[in-house]
DNA sequence: CGAATTCTCTACCAAATGGTAGACGATCTG
DNA sequence: CAGATCGTCTACCATTTGGTAGAGAATTCG
Protein backbone atom coordinates (compact mmCIF):
# COMPACT_ATOMS: atom_id res chain seq x y z
CA UNK A 1 0.00 0.00 0.00
CA UNK A 2 1.27 3.87 -0.32
CA UNK A 3 2.21 5.88 2.45
CA UNK A 4 1.81 5.28 6.08
CA UNK A 5 -1.52 3.75 7.75
CA UNK A 6 -1.78 7.23 9.30
CA UNK A 7 -1.71 9.08 6.06
CA UNK A 8 -4.41 6.63 3.86
CA UNK A 9 -6.32 7.15 6.81
CA UNK A 10 -6.28 10.84 6.48
CA UNK A 11 -6.59 10.78 2.70
CA UNK A 12 -9.55 8.69 3.26
CA UNK A 13 -11.47 10.26 5.77
CA UNK A 14 -10.91 13.84 3.59
CA UNK A 15 -12.86 11.93 0.89
CA UNK A 16 -15.74 11.18 3.10
CA UNK A 17 -15.97 13.80 5.03
CA UNK A 18 -16.11 15.89 2.17
CA UNK A 19 -18.55 13.94 -0.18
CA UNK A 20 -20.99 12.53 2.69
CA UNK A 21 -20.25 14.82 5.36
CA UNK A 22 -18.90 14.29 8.84
CA UNK A 23 -22.49 12.97 10.65
CA UNK A 24 -22.94 10.98 8.11
CA UNK A 25 -19.43 9.25 7.78
CA UNK A 26 -18.94 6.73 10.39
CA UNK A 27 -15.69 5.22 11.75
CA UNK A 28 -16.58 1.66 10.52
CA UNK A 29 -17.65 2.54 7.45
CA UNK A 30 -14.25 4.25 7.18
CA UNK A 31 -12.51 1.57 8.41
CA UNK A 32 -13.67 -0.78 6.02
CA UNK A 33 -12.71 1.39 3.04
CA UNK A 34 -9.26 1.08 4.05
CA UNK A 35 -9.49 -2.73 4.90
CA UNK A 36 -8.88 -2.07 8.68
CA UNK A 37 -9.99 -1.81 11.91
CA UNK A 38 -12.06 0.99 13.17
CA UNK A 39 -9.24 0.63 16.82
CA UNK A 40 -6.64 1.52 14.41
CA UNK A 41 -7.93 4.44 13.29
CA UNK A 42 -8.43 5.36 17.02
CA UNK A 43 -5.03 4.65 17.44
CA UNK A 44 -3.91 7.31 15.26
CA UNK A 45 -6.25 9.87 15.96
CA UNK A 46 -8.07 9.73 19.51
CA UNK A 47 -11.74 10.56 18.40
CA UNK A 48 -13.66 11.35 15.37
CA UNK A 49 -13.56 14.95 16.06
CA UNK A 50 -9.72 15.14 16.05
CA UNK A 51 -9.60 13.17 13.27
CA UNK A 52 -11.57 15.64 11.48
CA UNK A 53 -9.74 18.86 12.38
CA UNK A 54 -6.46 16.57 11.78
CA UNK A 55 -8.26 16.19 7.85
CA UNK A 56 -8.79 20.11 8.39
CA UNK A 57 -5.40 20.99 8.84
CA UNK A 58 -4.06 19.07 5.34
CA UNK A 59 -7.16 20.53 3.52
CA UNK A 60 -5.97 24.27 4.98
CA UNK A 61 -2.25 22.84 3.46
CA UNK A 62 -3.33 21.61 0.12
CA UNK A 63 -5.29 24.54 -0.48
CA UNK A 64 -2.41 27.04 0.86
CA UNK A 65 -0.24 25.40 -1.53
CA UNK A 66 -2.34 24.94 -4.39
CA UNK A 67 -2.77 29.11 -4.42
CA UNK A 68 1.14 29.53 -3.70
CA UNK A 69 1.71 27.54 -6.34
CA UNK A 70 -0.60 29.64 -9.12
CA UNK A 71 0.10 33.39 -7.23
CA UNK A 72 4.01 32.49 -7.81
CA UNK A 73 3.83 33.21 -11.35
CA UNK A 74 3.44 37.01 -9.99
CA UNK A 75 0.38 37.70 -13.11
CA UNK A 76 -1.00 40.75 -12.96
CA UNK A 77 -4.95 42.12 -13.36
CA UNK A 78 -7.33 39.34 -14.55
CA UNK A 79 -4.79 37.11 -15.88
CA UNK A 80 -4.08 36.38 -12.24
CA UNK A 81 -7.92 35.95 -11.37
CA UNK A 82 -8.26 33.65 -13.89
CA UNK A 83 -5.20 31.32 -13.93
CA UNK A 84 -7.18 31.28 -10.46
CA UNK A 85 -10.11 29.75 -11.21
CA UNK A 86 -8.42 27.79 -13.93
CA UNK A 87 -6.71 26.14 -10.82
CA UNK A 88 -10.05 25.53 -8.67
CA UNK A 89 -11.72 24.03 -11.15
CA UNK A 90 -8.49 21.78 -11.92
CA UNK A 91 -8.92 21.03 -8.38
CA UNK A 92 -12.45 20.76 -8.25
CA UNK A 93 -12.08 18.33 -10.83
CA UNK A 94 -8.82 16.05 -9.05
CA UNK A 95 -10.37 16.59 -5.56
CA UNK A 96 -13.60 16.69 -5.53
CA UNK A 97 -13.53 16.46 -1.97
CA UNK A 98 -11.21 19.38 -1.10
CA UNK A 99 -13.52 21.82 -2.22
CA UNK A 100 -16.35 19.39 -0.94
CA UNK A 101 -15.02 19.39 2.63
CA UNK A 102 -14.78 23.49 2.06
CA UNK A 103 -18.41 23.34 1.94
CA UNK A 104 -19.04 21.09 4.61
CA UNK A 105 -16.93 22.80 7.30
CA UNK A 106 -18.34 26.26 6.35
CA UNK A 107 -21.56 25.10 6.93
CA UNK A 108 -23.47 27.91 9.18
CA UNK A 109 -22.86 26.89 12.77
CA UNK A 110 -20.01 24.58 12.08
CA UNK A 111 -17.55 24.18 14.93
CA UNK A 112 -14.86 23.94 12.88
CA UNK A 113 -14.91 26.86 10.93
CA UNK A 114 -12.63 29.01 12.72
CA UNK A 115 -10.03 26.02 12.38
CA UNK A 116 -10.21 26.19 8.56
CA UNK A 117 -10.39 30.20 8.41
CA UNK A 118 -7.62 30.74 10.84
CA UNK A 119 -5.04 28.27 8.57
CA UNK A 120 -6.40 30.06 5.58
CA UNK A 121 -6.32 33.76 6.92
CA UNK A 122 -2.98 34.15 5.50
CA UNK A 123 -3.93 33.18 2.13
CA UNK A 124 -6.87 35.38 2.01
CA UNK A 125 -4.85 38.67 3.27
CA UNK A 126 -2.53 37.94 0.27
CA UNK A 127 -5.51 37.38 -2.40
CA UNK A 128 -7.20 40.61 -0.68
CA UNK A 129 -3.92 42.63 -1.13
CA UNK A 130 -3.14 41.31 -4.59
CA UNK A 131 -7.24 42.55 -5.39
CA UNK A 132 -6.16 46.11 -3.52
CA UNK A 133 -2.98 46.88 -5.69
CA UNK A 134 -4.48 45.51 -8.80
CA UNK A 135 -7.75 47.77 -8.30
CA UNK A 136 -5.03 50.91 -6.94
CA UNK A 137 -2.80 50.17 -10.52
CA UNK A 138 -6.36 50.57 -12.33
CA UNK A 139 -6.15 46.76 -13.45
CA UNK A 140 -9.15 46.02 -12.10
CA UNK A 141 -12.27 47.77 -11.36
CA UNK A 142 -12.84 49.21 -8.29
CA UNK A 143 -15.09 47.69 -5.60
CA UNK A 144 -14.45 46.47 -1.87
CA UNK A 145 -11.93 44.07 -1.93
CA UNK A 146 -13.59 41.84 1.14
CA UNK A 147 -16.88 41.46 -0.38
CA UNK A 148 -15.63 41.25 -3.93
CA UNK A 149 -13.32 38.14 -2.92
CA UNK A 150 -16.45 36.83 -0.80
CA UNK A 151 -18.26 37.09 -4.21
CA UNK A 152 -15.14 35.37 -6.11
CA UNK A 153 -15.00 32.57 -3.10
CA UNK A 154 -18.63 31.80 -3.72
CA UNK A 155 -19.34 31.95 -7.60
CA UNK A 156 -16.10 30.14 -8.55
CA UNK A 157 -16.58 27.68 -5.55
CA UNK A 158 -20.06 27.28 -6.15
CA UNK A 159 -19.82 26.77 -10.18
CA UNK A 160 -17.29 24.11 -9.95
CA UNK A 161 -19.00 21.86 -6.88
CA UNK A 162 -22.60 22.30 -7.34
CA UNK A 163 -22.56 19.32 -10.01
CA UNK A 164 -26.23 18.40 -8.56
CA UNK A 165 -27.58 22.23 -9.75
CA UNK A 166 -25.98 21.72 -12.79
CA UNK A 167 -27.71 19.01 -13.64
CA UNK A 168 -30.78 20.64 -12.28
CA UNK A 169 -30.01 22.79 -15.12
CA UNK A 170 -30.09 20.61 -17.96
CA UNK A 171 -25.92 21.00 -17.98
CA UNK A 172 -23.95 17.42 -18.09
CA UNK A 173 -21.29 17.61 -15.95
CA UNK A 174 -18.81 15.87 -18.13
CA UNK A 175 -15.39 17.01 -18.39
CA UNK A 176 -16.15 19.26 -21.57
CA UNK A 177 -19.18 20.26 -20.07
CA UNK A 178 -17.07 21.61 -16.84
CA UNK A 179 -14.73 23.23 -19.30
CA UNK A 180 -17.44 24.77 -21.02
CA UNK A 181 -18.87 26.22 -17.06
CA UNK A 182 -15.52 27.53 -16.30
CA UNK A 183 -15.04 29.66 -19.82
CA UNK A 184 -18.59 31.18 -19.37
CA UNK A 185 -17.71 32.09 -15.91
CA UNK A 186 -14.47 33.37 -16.70
CA UNK A 187 -16.57 35.43 -19.12
CA UNK A 188 -18.48 36.79 -16.49
CA UNK A 189 -15.48 37.35 -13.81
CA UNK A 190 -13.90 39.73 -16.58
CA UNK A 191 -17.33 41.37 -17.73
CA UNK A 192 -17.34 42.15 -13.82
CA UNK A 193 -13.99 42.56 -13.02
CA UNK A 194 -11.85 44.49 -16.18
CA UNK A 195 -11.55 48.05 -16.34
CA UNK A 196 -14.20 48.99 -18.63
CA UNK A 197 -11.18 50.91 -20.65
CA UNK A 198 -9.87 47.85 -22.22
CA UNK A 199 -8.25 49.49 -24.73
CA UNK A 200 -4.54 50.93 -24.67
CA UNK A 201 -4.86 54.20 -24.22
CA UNK A 202 -4.26 56.07 -20.97
CA UNK A 203 -7.72 56.00 -18.78
CA UNK A 204 -8.87 59.08 -19.75
CA UNK A 205 -12.23 58.62 -17.45
CA UNK A 206 -11.63 59.79 -14.31
CA UNK A 207 -13.30 58.12 -11.03
CA UNK A 208 -16.46 56.67 -12.27
CA UNK A 209 -18.30 57.79 -9.01
CA UNK B 1 -50.10 25.77 19.49
CA UNK B 2 -49.64 27.04 16.07
CA UNK B 3 -50.69 24.65 13.08
CA UNK B 4 -51.47 21.03 13.36
CA UNK B 5 -49.12 18.61 14.92
CA UNK B 6 -48.13 17.58 11.03
CA UNK B 7 -47.45 21.30 10.09
CA UNK B 8 -45.11 22.03 13.18
CA UNK B 9 -43.12 18.78 12.34
CA UNK B 10 -42.56 19.88 9.03
CA UNK B 11 -42.04 23.28 9.76
CA UNK B 12 -39.34 22.15 12.62
CA UNK B 13 -37.72 19.46 10.37
CA UNK B 14 -37.20 22.13 7.80
CA UNK B 15 -35.36 24.27 10.20
CA UNK B 16 -33.23 21.30 11.89
CA UNK B 17 -32.50 19.66 8.36
CA UNK B 18 -31.59 22.94 6.48
CA UNK B 19 -28.86 24.05 9.42
CA UNK B 20 -27.71 20.70 10.90
CA UNK B 21 -28.50 18.80 7.66
CA UNK B 22 -29.99 15.37 7.47
CA UNK B 23 -27.54 13.12 9.00
CA UNK B 24 -27.03 14.84 12.01
CA UNK B 25 -31.06 15.43 12.81
CA UNK B 26 -32.17 12.34 14.79
CA UNK B 27 -35.82 12.16 15.20
CA UNK B 28 -35.56 12.31 18.61
CA UNK B 29 -34.04 15.43 18.71
CA UNK B 30 -36.88 16.63 16.66
CA UNK B 31 -39.05 15.31 18.60
CA UNK B 32 -37.80 16.67 21.63
CA UNK B 33 -37.64 20.17 20.23
CA UNK B 34 -41.78 20.00 19.47
CA UNK B 35 -42.59 18.68 23.16
CA UNK B 36 -43.57 15.55 21.50
CA UNK B 37 -42.73 11.62 21.40
CA UNK B 38 -40.43 10.35 18.36
CA UNK B 39 -42.95 7.66 17.92
CA UNK B 40 -45.85 10.76 16.80
CA UNK B 41 -43.18 12.07 13.84
CA UNK B 42 -43.58 8.33 12.41
CA UNK B 43 -46.91 8.31 12.68
CA UNK B 44 -47.57 11.27 10.35
CA UNK B 45 -43.96 10.00 8.00
CA UNK B 46 -43.79 6.64 7.58
CA UNK B 47 -39.61 7.18 8.21
CA UNK B 48 -37.13 9.37 8.42
CA UNK B 49 -36.31 9.24 4.81
CA UNK B 50 -39.95 10.13 3.81
CA UNK B 51 -39.99 13.44 6.04
CA UNK B 52 -37.10 14.47 4.61
CA UNK B 53 -38.79 14.11 1.24
CA UNK B 54 -41.57 15.75 2.46
CA UNK B 55 -39.57 18.44 3.90
CA UNK B 56 -38.23 19.15 0.07
CA UNK B 57 -41.84 19.25 -0.93
CA UNK B 58 -42.70 21.87 0.89
CA UNK B 59 -39.46 23.86 0.29
CA UNK B 60 -39.44 23.60 -2.97
CA UNK B 61 -43.39 25.43 -2.93
CA UNK B 62 -41.88 28.01 -0.62
CA UNK B 63 -39.12 28.96 -3.07
CA UNK B 64 -41.20 29.00 -6.11
CA UNK B 65 -43.83 30.97 -4.10
CA UNK B 66 -40.90 33.13 -3.75
CA UNK B 67 -40.15 33.61 -7.35
CA UNK B 68 -43.44 33.78 -8.50
CA UNK B 69 -44.19 36.74 -6.10
CA UNK B 70 -40.93 38.31 -7.46
CA UNK B 71 -41.46 37.40 -11.51
CA UNK B 72 -45.02 38.59 -11.70
CA UNK B 73 -44.48 42.24 -11.12
CA UNK B 74 -42.96 41.94 -14.48
CA UNK B 75 -39.63 44.20 -14.68
CA UNK B 76 -36.97 44.41 -17.22
CA UNK B 77 -33.20 43.75 -17.55
CA UNK B 78 -31.19 44.17 -14.71
CA UNK B 79 -33.92 45.43 -12.51
CA UNK B 80 -35.70 42.20 -12.34
CA UNK B 81 -32.24 40.42 -11.34
CA UNK B 82 -31.62 43.19 -8.84
CA UNK B 83 -35.52 42.10 -7.37
CA UNK B 84 -34.76 38.70 -7.12
CA UNK B 85 -31.40 38.95 -5.55
CA UNK B 86 -33.18 41.12 -3.02
CA UNK B 87 -35.51 38.75 -2.58
CA UNK B 88 -33.22 36.15 -2.05
CA UNK B 89 -31.44 38.12 0.91
CA UNK B 90 -34.69 38.76 2.25
CA UNK B 91 -35.36 34.91 2.61
CA UNK B 92 -32.14 34.11 3.64
CA UNK B 93 -32.27 36.25 6.65
CA UNK B 94 -35.45 35.24 7.61
CA UNK B 95 -35.36 31.52 6.78
CA UNK B 96 -31.83 30.61 6.62
CA UNK B 97 -33.11 27.42 7.22
CA UNK B 98 -34.76 27.15 3.31
CA UNK B 99 -31.42 28.25 1.49
CA UNK B 100 -29.52 25.90 3.87
CA UNK B 101 -31.86 22.64 2.99
CA UNK B 102 -30.94 23.70 -0.67
CA UNK B 103 -27.38 23.49 -0.58
CA UNK B 104 -27.82 20.19 1.72
CA UNK B 105 -30.03 18.71 -0.69
CA UNK B 106 -27.30 19.72 -3.45
CA UNK B 107 -24.67 18.50 -2.14
CA UNK B 108 -22.83 15.93 -4.62
CA UNK B 109 -24.57 12.48 -4.90
CA UNK B 110 -27.79 13.20 -2.83
CA UNK B 111 -30.22 10.88 -3.76
CA UNK B 112 -32.91 13.87 -3.14
CA UNK B 113 -31.34 15.74 -5.56
CA UNK B 114 -33.62 14.45 -8.19
CA UNK B 115 -36.78 15.33 -6.56
CA UNK B 116 -35.65 19.27 -5.77
CA UNK B 117 -34.74 19.76 -9.08
CA UNK B 118 -37.77 18.06 -10.49
CA UNK B 119 -40.17 20.24 -8.44
CA UNK B 120 -38.01 23.33 -9.06
CA UNK B 121 -37.58 23.37 -13.22
CA UNK B 122 -40.51 25.06 -13.70
CA UNK B 123 -38.93 27.94 -12.05
CA UNK B 124 -35.84 27.72 -13.71
CA UNK B 125 -37.62 27.68 -17.33
CA UNK B 126 -39.12 30.87 -16.59
CA UNK B 127 -35.52 32.16 -15.44
CA UNK B 128 -33.96 30.84 -18.45
CA UNK B 129 -36.33 32.28 -20.80
CA UNK B 130 -36.30 35.79 -18.94
CA UNK B 131 -32.56 35.58 -19.68
CA UNK B 132 -32.88 35.01 -23.11
CA UNK B 133 -35.46 37.46 -23.57
CA UNK B 134 -33.82 40.19 -21.74
CA UNK B 135 -30.28 39.36 -24.07
CA UNK B 136 -32.39 39.26 -27.13
CA UNK B 137 -33.64 42.51 -26.49
CA UNK B 138 -30.23 44.47 -25.61
CA UNK B 139 -31.13 44.56 -22.10
CA UNK B 140 -28.75 42.46 -20.73
CA UNK B 141 -25.19 41.39 -22.11
CA UNK B 142 -25.39 38.00 -23.94
CA UNK B 143 -24.12 34.89 -22.87
CA UNK B 144 -24.95 31.41 -22.64
CA UNK B 145 -28.28 31.70 -20.41
CA UNK B 146 -28.37 28.41 -18.39
CA UNK B 147 -24.38 29.38 -17.09
CA UNK B 148 -24.95 32.38 -16.33
CA UNK B 149 -28.28 31.19 -14.66
CA UNK B 150 -25.77 29.13 -12.65
CA UNK B 151 -22.96 31.66 -12.21
CA UNK B 152 -26.07 33.76 -10.60
CA UNK B 153 -27.07 30.59 -8.40
CA UNK B 154 -24.20 30.01 -7.18
CA UNK B 155 -22.81 33.18 -6.56
CA UNK B 156 -26.65 34.40 -4.86
CA UNK B 157 -26.98 31.60 -2.77
CA UNK B 158 -23.27 31.47 -1.44
CA UNK B 159 -23.11 35.53 -0.67
CA UNK B 160 -26.68 34.79 1.28
CA UNK B 161 -25.78 31.62 3.05
CA UNK B 162 -21.90 31.05 3.70
CA UNK B 163 -21.88 32.93 6.82
CA UNK B 164 -18.93 31.40 8.31
CA UNK B 165 -16.59 32.17 4.95
CA UNK B 166 -17.99 35.68 5.81
CA UNK B 167 -16.83 35.96 8.94
CA UNK B 168 -13.31 34.19 7.64
CA UNK B 169 -12.72 37.27 5.49
CA UNK B 170 -13.52 39.45 8.44
CA UNK B 171 -16.99 40.52 7.65
CA UNK B 172 -19.44 40.37 10.27
CA UNK B 173 -22.71 38.80 9.99
CA UNK B 174 -24.94 41.63 11.27
CA UNK B 175 -27.78 43.00 9.31
CA UNK B 176 -26.06 46.01 8.45
CA UNK B 177 -23.51 43.79 7.13
CA UNK B 178 -25.56 41.52 4.96
CA UNK B 179 -26.93 44.99 3.26
CA UNK B 180 -24.05 46.12 2.28
CA UNK B 181 -22.66 42.38 0.99
CA UNK B 182 -26.12 42.76 -0.91
CA UNK B 183 -25.23 45.66 -2.27
CA UNK B 184 -21.77 45.19 -3.38
CA UNK B 185 -22.97 41.67 -4.85
CA UNK B 186 -25.43 43.60 -7.16
CA UNK B 187 -23.19 46.29 -8.29
CA UNK B 188 -20.68 43.36 -9.27
CA UNK B 189 -23.55 41.40 -10.83
CA UNK B 190 -24.40 44.56 -12.47
CA UNK B 191 -20.93 45.31 -14.14
CA UNK B 192 -21.18 41.84 -15.33
CA UNK B 193 -24.82 41.59 -16.50
CA UNK B 194 -25.51 45.13 -17.90
CA UNK B 195 -25.23 46.04 -21.45
CA UNK B 196 -21.83 47.81 -21.91
CA UNK B 197 -23.63 50.70 -23.67
CA UNK B 198 -25.35 52.16 -21.03
CA UNK B 199 -25.99 55.37 -22.50
CA UNK B 200 -29.16 55.91 -24.77
CA UNK B 201 -27.08 55.82 -28.00
CA UNK B 202 -27.50 52.20 -30.39
CA UNK B 203 -25.15 49.40 -30.13
CA UNK B 204 -22.12 51.12 -32.35
CA UNK B 205 -19.57 48.60 -31.18
CA UNK B 206 -20.13 44.62 -32.97
CA UNK B 207 -19.78 41.50 -31.46
CA UNK B 208 -16.78 41.69 -28.96
CA UNK B 209 -14.53 38.69 -30.18
C1' DC C 1 19.64 -11.28 22.42
C1' DG C 2 16.19 -8.94 25.43
C1' DA C 3 13.48 -5.09 26.56
C1' DA C 4 10.84 -1.31 25.19
C1' DT C 5 8.07 0.91 21.88
C1' DT C 6 4.93 1.01 18.02
C1' DC C 7 1.13 -0.60 15.77
C1' DT C 8 -2.93 -3.39 14.76
C1' DC C 9 -5.92 -6.44 16.33
C1' DT C 10 -10.08 -9.00 19.20
C1' DA C 11 -13.42 -8.34 22.61
C1' DC C 12 -16.57 -5.42 24.71
C1' DC C 13 -19.70 -1.62 26.08
C1' DA C 14 -23.03 2.19 26.90
C1' DA C 15 -25.58 5.28 24.43
C1' DA C 16 -28.16 6.69 20.55
C1' DT C 17 -30.62 5.61 16.39
C1' DG C 18 -34.58 4.44 13.31
C1' DG C 19 -38.37 1.69 13.65
C1' DT C 20 -42.35 -1.84 15.44
C1' DA C 21 -46.31 -3.21 18.39
C1' DG C 22 -49.89 -2.02 20.58
C1' DA C 23 -52.50 0.44 24.59
C1' DC C 24 -55.45 4.37 25.42
C1' DG C 25 -58.22 8.38 24.93
C1' DA C 26 -60.64 11.57 21.81
C1' DT C 27 -63.47 12.32 18.02
C1' DC C 28 -66.30 11.29 14.36
C1' DT C 29 -70.18 8.48 12.38
C1' DG C 30 -73.95 5.15 11.90
C1' DC D 1 -74.96 4.86 22.28
C1' DA D 2 -71.59 1.60 19.70
C1' DG D 3 -68.10 1.09 16.74
C1' DA D 4 -64.58 2.80 13.87
C1' DT D 5 -61.01 6.07 12.95
C1' DC D 6 -57.50 9.19 14.39
C1' DG D 7 -53.72 10.83 17.04
C1' DT D 8 -50.50 10.43 20.73
C1' DC D 9 -48.49 7.81 23.88
C1' DT D 10 -45.54 3.82 26.55
C1' DA D 11 -42.81 -0.07 25.94
C1' DC D 12 -39.49 -2.40 23.30
C1' DC D 13 -36.03 -3.83 19.95
C1' DA D 14 -32.12 -4.59 16.66
C1' DT D 15 -28.50 -2.10 14.83
C1' DT D 16 -25.12 1.24 14.68
C1' DT D 17 -22.32 4.48 16.86
C1' DG D 18 -18.03 6.37 19.10
C1' DG D 19 -15.07 4.77 22.39
C1' DT D 20 -12.31 1.61 26.14
C1' DA D 21 -9.30 -2.30 27.61
C1' DG D 22 -5.96 -4.95 26.68
C1' DA D 23 -3.70 -8.99 23.98
C1' DG D 24 -0.22 -9.90 20.74
C1' DA D 25 2.81 -9.18 16.63
C1' DA D 26 6.42 -6.42 14.76
C1' DT D 27 9.99 -3.25 15.05
C1' DT D 28 13.47 -0.50 17.30
C1' DC D 29 17.06 0.04 20.49
C1' DG D 30 20.41 -0.96 24.25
Amino acid sequence: MTGSTRDRILDEAMRLFGTDGFAATSLDALADQLGIRKQTILYHFPSKQLLFEAVIDTAALDLAKVFEQEVSKGLRGFAQVEAIVRRVFRTAVARPELLGLVREVTRPGSLSADRLATQVAPVLDRARTFLEREMQAGRLRRSDPSMLLLSLYSTVVGVATELEVQRAMGLAPTLRGTVARRQELVRFLRAALEPRVTTKPAPTLGPVL
